[in-house]
DNA sequence: CATGAATTGATGGCGTCACCAACGATCGAT
DNA sequence: ATCGATCGTTGGTGACGCCATCAATTCATG
């Protein structure tokens, strides 16, 4: 190896697996550094959802986010200390905790997705906009030919 | 919300990163079950590069893969009590270990391969052949324009 | 040649993430 | 009334990406 420059394998550019999973840390990283510490990705996909779909229970936000039920816990507590949620018992079903968005969340949320947009810019921007859609349209068609993790 | 049905926000699915996020994580799971335990993803990366460029020093290892110089401590050491790496100091220069791969990390190389190249087909079954190039080398190009760890 | 900057292997640690197993409580269908 | 399924919750696991630091060594500078 050369020490000055550094190629990658092709073997590695092969693997769609492989490539795909580089874009992910990269757009992870950006998307991490934009929110600054200010929440979680997880902590916003959870803010997107309640504002789409209004008052939920945790198991259908986990199920919407592809997040663990388990790790709902940790977020929505997180989010109703900083009054950023509500949580309250559902009257028609024991088992269930409804989940509200406050208008605190609500702002929270809207922050946070500027924050994230400027951070596609940065991910796509050697990508035209009809491109990035490309991309996008493809792999949403690969996540919807399934393997969530519970199926199968 | 439904709690039969699990329609994903509109606003995680306009993100790009969310979207790559997802993919990354269908692509992560399928892999890791194909090599079952018997090697890391990591791992599989390291031995690549070993066999395209050659006898390398772990710097070089982790800077062409992507993997941070301390990570791929534990992964040379790893696979050296494996069989597969072996790991001598470099006489030209103090301070470089030279990692050489194996006959038998050779072999190891080329059955993971097989068992990836499968998890690949799994992930991207809903494309087609063209289609499954146009993602890759369109992620390539976000690649290429930058964001490795270090950088900025 | 001497000094300081840079690189290397290595150790230890951090926080996030995806995932799993289990539990008591509750609901629904039979 | 019973059984299976679902709910929130707890606890834990392993991989991952990353960072700071260290001593040893090399290299570039004067």
């Amino acid at each position: 190896m050369d020490g000055t420059t550094h190629p990658t394998p092709a073997r590695l550019l092969a693997l769609p697996s492989w490539v795909i999973n580089q874009a992910a840390i990269a757009a992870n990283r950006l998307t991490d550094r934009a929110l600054a510490g200010t929440s979680s990705r997880r902590q916003f996909a959870m803010l997107a959802a309640l504002d789409e779909f209004g008052p939920s229970s945790q198991a259908d936000l986990g199920r919407c986010t592809g997040i663990d039920r388990s790790d709902v816990v940790a977020g929505v507590n997180a989010m109703v200390k900083q009054g950023f949620l509500q949580q309250r018992p559902d009257p028609a079903d024991g088992r269930r905790n409804i989940v509200t968005l406050t208008p605190e969340g609500k702002d929270h949320l809207e922050r946070l997705s500027a924050l994230i947009a400027g951070a596609q810019d940065e991910l796509l921007h050697a990508l035209s906009p009809s491109e990035s859609e490309m991309v996008v349209d493809l792999l949403k068609r690969v996540l919807d030919s399934g393997w969530r993790a519970d199926e199968r």
